[in-house]
RNA sequence: CGGGAUGUAGCGCAGCUUGGUAGCGCACCUCGCUUGGGACGAGGGGGUCGCAGGUUCAAAUCCUGUCAUCCCGACCA
């Protein structure tokens, strides 16, 4: 491709509505235009480096027994209402009628219609395992897009599903699938490390993510992960032992129950102060509200509620934390001095926290404003269970040693379904003694674009991006220094076409710029090698560059041909 | 959905307080000059100032409404 001819726009300057890198130079080195929120159109750069993902995903899921098809994005609702998601998704489910007045939606996810079109044609236990994918666009109606690619309404996923007859045989094509994952990444020059996750809206037991860890800002999500052994796993997820296991208030001089004034005092760092008490000693008391009731989570102080873990906990769609005004009205008190005592359960729905098991003589509200209550015993039988966000510095709950906290970028997950979506929706196989079974089954998915993205997250400098070299959209520009330079150009010519002979896909910059100009372009857009020609040439030599490392070899045409052979063909 | 901000040329912005010819830089076009790290000179094209009302002789500017976008919190590939 020649530079003068190629549809591409790059800015002098970053967008001012980007904040992730990976969109701003994407923005600038002219990958992408946004069309609205959300929404973009990928341009004949990013569109190369898409068909290259895509390639490799291709190769990938093919070769670990996968079969390709293409299921329609606009869906009718009877499917959804079927699998009962209809209500559930929310809206972030993109709906819509047609001109019948039918109800219609955009698809986020295929798991409805892949389990009508693999129940019409899989009908014996004879045919499974089976596992169908396609590779296409989604619509998600985000409550906030952000970050360019790595979060957009609508973009580009691969998902497989797969269907079974025994769990055995879905929790073989698990460990198949983890694998394909990781083999994708690393052909797309990332490494990615796969974590126990909450499965949120797909649904099902097991699931798993792979993230990309960037040591940064730009991940969106907490990974916990232990140093010593191979536990991994986001933050709605993990779980740990404590630093204090069990705690006791007779510590700090509490040990006889008494209500103590405690005039303003509202948080728990100004209870802790007030009482010369560590905040693991007290009882803390949070409300929130799940699908409009009120649930009170009692969790230790030191800790916070993990709310994904809640709404899980809850089975709630959505959920909150509440207003005063709220706590006032469920629990006759202000928020600050709140706790389970005398709380009617039938109203409140009342959580304790595995935190705040075996704690003793601690601190806690008295449900009255301006008191606390010290020195308290539970004088009920409660059951605890796992509602709160680790920490860093507490232990894993595998080998406990110290777990680490670092940024990911979830590319891609997996789930074990089991008949969650074949059960309601009817999808049955006949097994060896003639009775009907519903499908068991598992999904995968790997966000193409968001996998671009997050290339971009971890490989760029400040010049611009630094693209893996299986997925740059070119691997060589050809630069000559001065387009007006007949022996520059005859040289840049013959290598351009030297090397697309070879297969090496390159672009010769010949526009009339200046070099600067070129030099800039050529590392914003970040083609992982630059040959110059430039006043060397008198002497025979152009200039090889190494994007990545910053590398220059003085090399002959042929030298650098070969080099380049040597580089990208193998 | 709550909190904050912004809408003026493809991109980045000024002008608005105090109403009176719509401006600057980049990009684009023409000519000249230049060619190893985003040159320079001269000339040129492009904007119903988000939209709709209102006030006024006169609105980018003031008022009202509305839409959109972006940033901070809860969802997800």
């Amino acid at each position: 491709m020649k530079m003068s001819k190629l549809f591409v726009q790059t800015l002098r300057e970053f967008p001012n509505d980007a904040e992730a890198i990976s969109h701003k130079l994407l923005v600038r080195a002219g990958y992408i235009k946004k069309l609205t929120s959300g929404i973009y159109s990928y341009l004949p750069l990013m569109q190369r480096v898409l068909t290259k993902i895509n390639k490799i995903v291709r190769e990938e899921m093919n070769a670990a027994g996968a079969q390709e098809l293409l299921m329609p994005f606009v869906q009718p609702a009877e499917l959804w209402l079927k699998s009962g998601r209809w209500e559930v998704y929310g809206k972030e489910l993109a709906r819509l009628n047609d001109r019948h007045g039918n109800q219609m939606c955009l698809a986020p996810t295929h798991e409805e219609v892949v389990t009508s079109v693999a129940s019409g044609i899989l009908s014996s236990y004879k045919q499974l395992p089976v596992n169908l994918y396609h590779i296409q666009t989604k619509f998600r109606d985000e409550i906030r897009p952000r970050f360019g690619l790595l979060r957009g309404r609508e973009f580009i996923m691969k998902d497989a599903y797969s269907f079974h007859s025994s769990q055995e045989s879905l929790e073989e094509e698990y460990e198949n699938m983890a694998r394909a994952y990781t083999r994708i990444f690393k052909r797309c020059g990332l490494e990615t490390k796969m974590v126990q996750s909450d499965s949120g809206a797909i649904g099902g037991n097991v699931s798993h993510e792979f993230m990309v860890l960037t040591s940064t800002q730009s991940g969106e999500d907490d990974v916990f992960y232990c140093e010593n052994c191979d536990y991994a796993a986001n933050s709605n997820h993990a779980v740990s032992k404590l630093q204090k296991e069990f705690t006791n208030g007779a510590e700090f001089g509490y040990s006889e129950e008494k209500i103590l004034d405690t005039p303003n005092v509202k948080t728990i760092d100004e209870l802790a102060k007030f009482l010369k008490i560590e905040p693991y000693c007290i009882l803390k008391a949070v409300l929130y509200i799940a699908d409009s009731k009120p649930v009170l989570v009692m969790i230790r102080g030191d800790k916070e509620v993990e709310e994904t873990k809640l709404l899980n906990t809850v089975n709630a769609l959505e959920i909150r934390s509440a207003t005063n005004e709220e706590a006032l009205e469920y629990l006759g008190c202000e928020v600050g001095y709140l706790s389970y005592l005398n709380v009617d359960r039938n109203k409140v729905k009342v959580i304790f926290d595995n935190s705040a098991k075996g704690m003793k003589n601690f601190v806690l509200g008295a449900n009255e404003p301006h008191k606390h209550i010290v020195g308290y015993n539970y004088k009920e039988e409660n059951d605890f269970c796992d509602v709160s966000l680790v920490k860093e510095g507490e232990h894993c709950p595998c080998c406990g040693s110290p777990l680490k906290i670092t940024r990911g970028i979830e590319v891609g997950n997996i789930f074990q379904l089991g008949t969650k979506y074949s059960k309601p929706m009817g999808a049955t196989y006949t097994d060896e003694k003639g009775e009907d079974k519903p499908f068991i089954m598992g999904c995968y998915g790997i966000g193409i674009t968001r996998t671009a993205a997050a290339a971009i997250e971890k490989y760029h400098d400040d010049f611009g991006i630094v693209w893996p070299k299986e997925i740059a959209p070119y691997h060589v520009d050809i630069v000559p220094v001065n387009a007006d330079d007949n022996e520059q150009m005859d040289v840049a010519l013959k290598l351009y076409d030297t090397l697309n002979s070879l297969g090496i896909e390159t672009v010769l910059d010949d526009r009339a710029d200046r070099a600067g100009v070129k030099f800039k372009d050529s590392e914003l857009i970040g083609f992982p090698y630059r040959i110059t020609v430039g006043k060397t040439i008198k002497e025979g030599l152009v200039e090889f560059k190494h994007r990545k490392t910053g590398e220059v070899e003085k090399l002959t045409p042929d030298e650098a041909v070969e080099r380049c052979k040597q580089l990208l063909l193998n």
